[in-house]
DNA sequence: AATCAAAGTGTATTATTGACACAATTGTAG
DNA sequence: CTACAATTGTGTCAATAATACACTTTGATT
C-alpha cells in the first residue's frame, strides 16, 4: 500500500501518461527442473501478490505495452505474447479502490477508476529471465503453479483463464519454442508436456508425436554428463514451427 | 456523419454514460438458404458500412455491453456470444477522429478519444433475428460474406479474426446449436459446417462423426414436403452439447 | 566387470478417418 | 400410373493414426 504523498505522485504520472481504465495483466510461464512456473510480485511492506502488469499508454499499440511492460519486469525482448482474454467485471478493481478511496479525491484518484484488465500469457526461457520488481514491489520472483500464493483483485482467475487457454492451445499448436533452451533431449521437452497437460505421456509415442510434426532437428552431439545413457540434443526448425503456428497442427476436417 | 448539432448531443451523452476509450464490436453470424450472412450497418447519409457495436456503461460488465447492443440490433436475447480479441491499434480509430476534429474540441469530442475496442462474435437464428440500425444509421441487414462491403475503421480486419476464431473453434467445439433453428435435417447442419469451413465433407462421415458426438437427438417425425426422400428431423441434446462445449471434442494427448 | 537407471528403437493391436456404392423414398413429367 | 430424377439413408473396406507394450543400448557408479 502507498503513503498519501507516494499515492499522489503515483496517481499525477498515470493520469498524465497512460489510457484510463485500461490495465494490462501478464502470465508469465517459465519451465525449470520440470516444474512449471510463474511469474509474481508481491508488494512493498504487505503481504499482497499480483501478476505483473502496467497501463498502456496514450499513443501505444497495446501489444507494445504488454511486451514493454514485460521487458521491465525479465529483461527480455520479443517474448512470445499471446493476448487471451479481457476482464470487465465492473467490481475486479474494488480491493484498490476500497484501500485508496480516502487518500485523494476521486477526481486525481488513479484508483477510483474501474479498470477492464487485458490478459496477455508470456511464454519465456526461464534461465535467461532476470526477474526485477517494479516501482510498487519489493519482489518479483518465480513459483511453482503448486505453492501460489493468494492474489489480489482477480489475478487467480487471470491465472487460470491464461492457464486453461494454453492447454487449450497445445491440442492445436506447437508450444515449446519458447519455453526451452536452445538445445533440450526428448526427455525435456515432454516433461514440459506433462507439465503443461498434468499428465504422463508414453515415452514412445511422444517421440514419434514430436518428431512426425517435423518441427525438431537432431543434433549431432549428445548431452553428456548425466548419470545414465547420454541423450540426444534437439532444437527446434524455426521455419517449419512457424508454419505449424499458423498452419495449426490437425486439420481436423 | 454527423452534423455538428448532432455531434455535440451525441458527444455530450456519451461522455456522461460511457466509459471513454473502449468500445464494442460485434460480428453476428446468421445462416440461411445455404449461405452464412453477417449483419452490417450503413451510415445515414453516407455510403459507410460498419459491424453493430457501441460502448460500455460505466458501471457495466462488458459481457453485458455486447448483449445489450446486439438486443438493441437484433431483438434478441441470450445471444451466444464469444469474445475474441481486444484491437488496440492507437491508429485504428483514425477515420473518425479525422473527421469531427474540425467540428467540436477535443475535451468535448468523443470522437477525437482513441478507442480500443474488445470483438465479440455472436451466432444467431437468422430467422428470430430482427435487424434494426441504431441511432447512426439507416440501415442493418444481413450480407452473405461473400458479398460484403468496403468497411470503415478497420471492422474487414475484426470481421475476417471472427471468421478464423470460429472456424478454429469448430475443430473442438460443437457449434450449430445457436445458428440452427429448433429443427434441422442432417443436409442443413452439413451444409452449415461446409459453409464456415468453406470446404465440401462427405455426407456418410458426416453423419458418422456428428452422431459419434453424441449432442443430436433424432425425432421421431420427417421433414416433408420437399421434392425428394423425406429427411430426418434432429435437434441438439442439450445437455451433452453443453457439456462438449465445455469439455471440447477431441481430447488429444 | 557388474549393475543400475535412463534412453533409443520397433511392432502388434485397436480405433478413427476417408473413400466409396447401392437401396429407399418422394414428387414430377410423360 | 409408371418411369424418372433428385435426394436421403445406410454399410463396408482400406488407409491412417493412436495406443500399448518390451527389449536393447549406453554411460556413470561401485
Amino acid at each position: 500500500m502507498l503513503t498519501k504523498k507516494e499515492l499522489k505522485a503515483y496517481c499525477a504520472t498515470a493520469r498524465e501518461n497512460y489510457l484510463p481504465h485500461i490495465s494490462i495483466d501478464c502470465v508469465v510461464f517459465g519451465f525449470h527442473e520440470g516444474e512449471m512456473k510463474v511469474l509474481i510480485l508481491k508488494v512493498k511492506n504487505e503481504e499482497a501478490w499480483y501478476l505483473p502488469g502496467g497501463f498502456v499508454l496514450k499513443q501505444e499499440p497495446i501489444e507494445m505495452a504488454a511486451s514493454r511492460i514485460l521487458k521491465e519486469r525479465t529483461g527480455l525482448e520479443k517474448i512470445f505474447l499471446q493476448q487471451f482474454h479481457v476482464f470487465g467485471d465492473p467490481e475486479r478493481s474494488k480491493q484498490h479502490f476500497d484501500m485508496y478511496k480516502d487518500m485523494l479525491p476521486a477526481k486525481e484518484n488513479w484508483f477510483s477508476n474501474r479498470f477492464l484488465t487485458i490478459g496477455y500469457y508470456a511464454l519465456v526461457d526461464f534461465v535467461e529471465t532476470n526477474p526485477t520488481p517494479d516501482e510498487l514491489s519489493a519482489t518479483c520472483l518465480w513459483r511453482g503453479l503448486d505453492d501460489l500464493p493468494e492474489f489480489r483483485l482477480d489475478h487467480a482467475l487471470i491465472l487460470k483463464t491464461a492457464l486453461d487457454t494454453l492447454r487449450l492451445q497445445l491440442h492445436y499448436q506447437p508450444i515449446g519454442y519458447n519455453l526451452m533452451p536452445k538445445e533440450f533431449t526428448m526427455p525435456e521437452l515432454q516433461k514440459l508436456y506433462e507439465t503443461i497437460l498434468d499428465k504422463k505421456l508414453d515415452r514412445r509415442n511422444f517421440q514419434r508425436r514430436m518428431l512426425g510434426f517435423g518441427i525438431l532437428k537432431r543434433s549431432d552431439h549428445q548431452r553428456k554428463g548425466g548419470a545414465h545413457k547420454a541423450p540426444f540434443l534437439y532444437s527446434f526448425d524455426l521455419e517449419n514451427y512457424e508454419a505449424a503456428l499458423k498452419e495449426g497442427f490437425k486439420g481436423g476436417w
